[in-house]
RNA sequence: GGGCGGCUAGCUCAGUUGGUUAGAGCGUCACAUUGACAUUGUGAAGGUCAGAGGUUCGAAUCCUCUGCCGCCCACCA
């Protein structure tokens, strides 16, 4: 009952209510939502890391999804939001590693593999209900029936079916390179986990020793142990005559073998112009010794320790060895310069760890090498044919510069291809514990590793374990190493719709009993924040172009990252962040996620302060009054509930037409992916245009007998709209004030009767207000007329200037009515006081009349744009027509003339058309 | 070194194909308010749209250059 609506909306008082009434309704399930829905609409949660807690990035993206969702489904699509959680292997690993060393002291090697990766999954599974809970507090409709994780079972044999599809498609290899070891989490990483730190470092020029003729430079005088080569740049004369000899020098107790090659990779102008060359430990100088056929010394290990190979310095740290390696220098005079440098130092993203290059024995995805392209019978991809030779790289490219994958905002594809452009081989193996096994086993008693019988030359790679050798029936072991988590990530948006219970070896076959995979894929959208565009979004389209022969999703939406009030990164080291865990306790989750959403465009930061929550926690407060107003002020008689709304004031002309283009507007701004416009035209609309305005004047229309149905009905049918377009917005104030406006009303005699259910009992599933054509231009100009004329007369109230009794014009046009006269005189009278402080009862003479005089101003306004738009129509006219200008000027620019000319005749015309409206 | 973005009111930001007098929220100030809402209402002040040049009848918007801030990529050893 409308009295029992409290005064102010508490939404700790609703929210878990709401939601658990949502999660059982089925309503968040495709298969259980009400009436025929022929499109879909699907979007797969970025699945959380599984140790995290809900950050205000989580909160983004899931205000944003959501909103994306519910806008679907109430527009009839059936619609899937899949969510799930992520292993996150590294992270995750390293974060109990963590806590084991804190708590017992010990590393994941003095428990074993077995033992850590237990603790790791116990840990994961207690962190997982945290993070889940923390979702359903956002509002998020997600279909929790098929939450997915990308270490559960299903995930797994996708990724093994597509390892092994891989591999025998020659795309994944093994390989003996120089990759990117991390010595404190003891993993190598892939190019992307690196992150550069700003440094100084020593930049050392010397010789390697008295006799060697050309003098090079270094930030780590160490690793020269391991040199097998000087490289120069072909062009450099002062080398020329060395280049192709070789050297022998003794540096630090190493005899090394110096060979002078010319290489275009050398840059002459730094330091001597010439590099000394360890094919061992630093990528560059990798690919310098394989142009050059030299050969390789390794003189780190592992732990980043300098190996029995490095002479003096065998046994040492890195570290260690710089320094003894520099005094080593110095002590025997070989020293010409030192020099402080900025050096940007890799580092792992996850340990810190400081990256040292060293050659191993890894899995790798070839990315240039060609494969036959499989194409889907289910949604192929347009332009790559079965059987078509291309590469990984290709297709990525491909599918988004066809716009079949669009990204938003555009910018982004040239982020997007430049990525690409660089990318190299991905080392997909790990040696960390945790994670997706590579499925890859050798023979114990006669594979590679360990003899040399021709049958097992081969690693055996299956999607399935195998128990024996195939070729010596001889006990296998499973390669130790785990796969890259965005190797499972990249699966994400057709694995989680794999039936579970179909069994098969054959991933296509899978997909095709996958009534899921059948009905969802391609997703919609895929929507994430633009720092992980190459991680997860790239490496989606990669493995989803190359398994299934699809895109993943028809559209990516990269919002901004959220920062806080200086524009930092939040993070919890900083302890800058705002936890959007605290923001729904104290300001309730529609506020929330209003302050994500509203002020913030695609792909570009946001600042988010408190201020800004609790500035839309007011907003929310405010729809819930304007409701309480619109239930509680009317007698709320069936007829008024029923009826359709009538415009029988200008007021009311004026505000359904005001609403018909703010629901035209919002819908547009939705499709487009404007979510930021379409929730401040609602805000604009809700706040300013209904509440301020026609609120006020509702309350004065009521009091007519002859306009208190039609003004309810109005209130009632604005009210229930809106509600609709606000629910994605703010879904649970938005379903709470639903209840009411489907309660029917009290009945005579206090007792409140059955609820008269009109419409779905569940906002969230109310059908999207169709588009009517009832904009009124003329009601709009006329209603800013009184709206201006009301104001004036407020401030001249205010400032005393004008007497109670006078009289203030305002000119509607001829569709006015009796009522408005009453409308703008009761409003000015109950804002009106006069000097004195008093109310001023005495009723200002506001009389509605029609004198022409207020076109002038637009009328002026408009006579001057269209002057200066006929002088220039003449003078283009004259210049167009001169023929011997146009014979002078290029083909282009006549033809631009041309164009510009005819835009601003059709310009011309429409002012003309407006002027004469007027006059 | 290469690329991308930003610079609009005190603060946070919109500004959708170039077009009336450049907008919103917060903040500030003034006034109002017993009846939907003080989590309120009305109004005001506040902007040479970073700078310079160009295209155009017309530029915050398009082009060129410059400055500052930020991000991404590369990694000169």
């Amino acid at each position: 009952m409308p009295s029992e609506i409290p005064k102010a909306y508490e939404p700790q008082k609703y929210e878990d209510d709401i939601y658990a009434a949502w999660e059982q309704s089925g309503l968040f399930n495709p298969d259980t939502l009400p009436g025929e829905r022929k499109e879909y609409f699907s979007i797969v949660l970025p699945p959380p890391n599984v140790t995290g807690t809900l950050h205000l990035g989580h909160a983004a993206i899931l205000a944003i999804e959501d909103l994306m969702v519910r806008f679907a489904r109430l527009r009839g699509k059936k619609t899937l939001w899949l969510p799930g959680t992520d292993h996150a292997a590294i992270a995750t690993s390293t974060k109990v590693e963590g806590l084991l060393q804190k708590e017992e002291g010990k590393n994941r090697h003095d428990i074993g593999r077995e033992a850590f990766v237990k603790r790791v999954e116990a840990f994961a599974a207690a962190s997982h209900d945290t993070i889940v809970r923390q979702v359903r507090k956002m509002g998020a409709s997600v279909d929790w029936s098929r939450e997915a994780y990308t270490f559960d079972a299903v995930r797994n044999r996708a990724v093994n079916l597509v390892f092994k599809q891989m591999y025998d498609d020659g795309l994944i290899y093994r390989g003996f390179r120089v990759v990117n070891w991390d010595p404190i989490g003891q993993t190598v990483i892939s190019d992307d986990e690196i992150i550069y730190k700003e440094t100084t470092a020593m930049l050392v020029t010397f010789t390697y020793d008295q006799d060697f003729p050309i003098p090079i430079s270094t930030t780590r005088p160490e690793t020269k142990v391991g040199d097998t080569a000087v490289a120069v740049h072909p062009d450099d004369a002062r080398y020329a005559a060395y280049v192709g000899k070789t050297f022998e020098a003794t540096f630090c107790g190493v005899k090394l073998s110096i060979k002078v090659v010319a290489d275009e990779a050398v840059d002459p102008a730094f330091g001597t112009g010439a590099v000394g060359v360890t094919p061992a430990h630093s990528l560059i100088d990798a690919e310098i010794a394989q142009r050059h056929e030299l050969p390789s010394r390794q003189v780190i290990d592992t732990d980043g320790r300098m190996t029995s190979d490095a002479g003096e310095l065998a046994g040492l740290t890195t570290l260690d060895a710089r320094a003894k390696a520099t005094d080593w220098l110095r002590a025997h005079g070989l020293i010409q310069k030192k020099e402080d440098v900025a050096q940007n130092l890799s580092t792992a993203q996850r340990s810190g760890g400081a990256i040292e290059p060293l050659p191993m024995r890894q899995w790798f995805i070839g990315v240039n090498r060609p494969f036959a392209f499989k194409a889907s019978t289910h949604a192929p991809i347009k332009g790559i044919k079965d059987g078509q030779q291309v590469t990984l790289k290709e297709a990525m490219q491909y599918v988004v510069r066809t716009g079949q994958v669009k990204i938003v905002p555009e910018r982004f594809d040239k982020t997007y291809f430049h990525w690409i452009d660089h990318l190299r081989d991905w080392n997909i193996s790990r040696q960390i514990w945790f994670g997706h096994r590579v499925p890859v086993w050798y023979c114990k008693a006669c594979g590679p590793e360990h003899g040399n019988v021709e049958a097992c030359r081969q690693s055996i790679v299956s999607a399935v374990p195998v128990v024996e050798c195939p070729a010596c029936k001889g006990p296998v072991e499973q390669d130790p190493d785990t796969l890259d988590t965005w190797f499972s990530s990249g699966l994400w948006t057709f694995s989680t719709l794999l039936n579970k219970d179909v069994q098969t070896d054959d991933l296509r076959a899978w997909l095709a009993q996958s009534p899921d995979f059948q009905t969802f894929h391609p997703t919609s959208v895929l929507e994430t924040g633009y720092d992980i565009i190459f991680f997860w979004v790239a490496r989606m389209i990669l493995m989803t172009t190359y398994a299934i022969g699809e895109i993943p999703f028809e559209t990516v939406y990269l919002h901004g990252l959220v920062r806080d009030e200086q524009g930092r990164k939040m993070s919890k080291s900083l302890g800058n962040g705002i936890d959007p865990v605290d923001m729904i306790a104290k300001y309730g989750a529609d506020a929330t996620r209003l302050a994500l959403v509203l002020g913030s465009t695609p792909g570009n930061d946001m600042k988010l302060s408190e201020e800004k929550v609790a500035g839309f926690r007011n907003f929310t407060n405010k729809l819930w009054n304007i409701s309480r107003f619109v239930f509680s002020a009317f007698s709320r008689q069936p007829s008024a509930v029923s009826k359709e709304p009538e415009a029988k004031t200008l007021a009311d002309r004026w505000i359904l037409s005001r609403f018909a283009r703010v629901q035209d507007q919002v819908t547009k701004h939705l499709e487009q992916f404007e979510y930021s416009s379409a929730g401040e035209t609602l805000r604009d609309f809700t706040w300013g245009d209904f509440a301020d305005w026609y609120l006020e004047i509702a309350k004065i229309q009521k009091q007519n007998p002859t306009l208190a149905v039609s003004t309810e009905a109005n209130l009632l049918f604005i009210l229930s709209r809106l509600l609709v377009l606000w629910h994605p917005f703010m879904p649970f104030v938005t379903e709470e004030i639903w209840k009411h406006v489907h309660a029917s009303p009290p009945a005579k005699g206090g007792t409140s009767g059955e609820a008269g259910q009109r419409g779905p009992r569940f906002l969230m599933v109310a059908a999207w207000p169709e588009a009517v054509n009832r904009v009124d231009e003329e009601a709009e100009r006329d209603f800013a007329k009184v709206q201006e004329a009301i104001v004036d007369i407020r401030n001249l109230r205010a400032a005393n200037k004008v007497a109670p009794t006078e009289t203030v014009g305002v000119k509607l046009t001829d569709a006015v009515v009796a009522e408005q006269a009453s409308i703008v005189h009761a409003l000015a009278r109950a804002r009106a006081k006069d000097a004195t402080g008093q109310n001023s009862v005495a009723t200002a003479n506001v009389v509605v009349y029609l004198p022409a005089v207020d076109a002038g101003k637009e009328r002026a306004r408009l006579a001057k744009e269209l002057d200066a738009l006929r002088a220039y129509v003449t003078a283009t006219q004259a210049k167009l027509a001169n023929a011997e200008f146009v014979s002078k000027a290029p083909v282009q620019v006549v033809d631009s003339m041309r164009a510009k000319f005819a835009e601003a005749q059709v310009k011309r015309q429409e002012l003309e058309k407006q002027l004469n409206a007027l006059v």
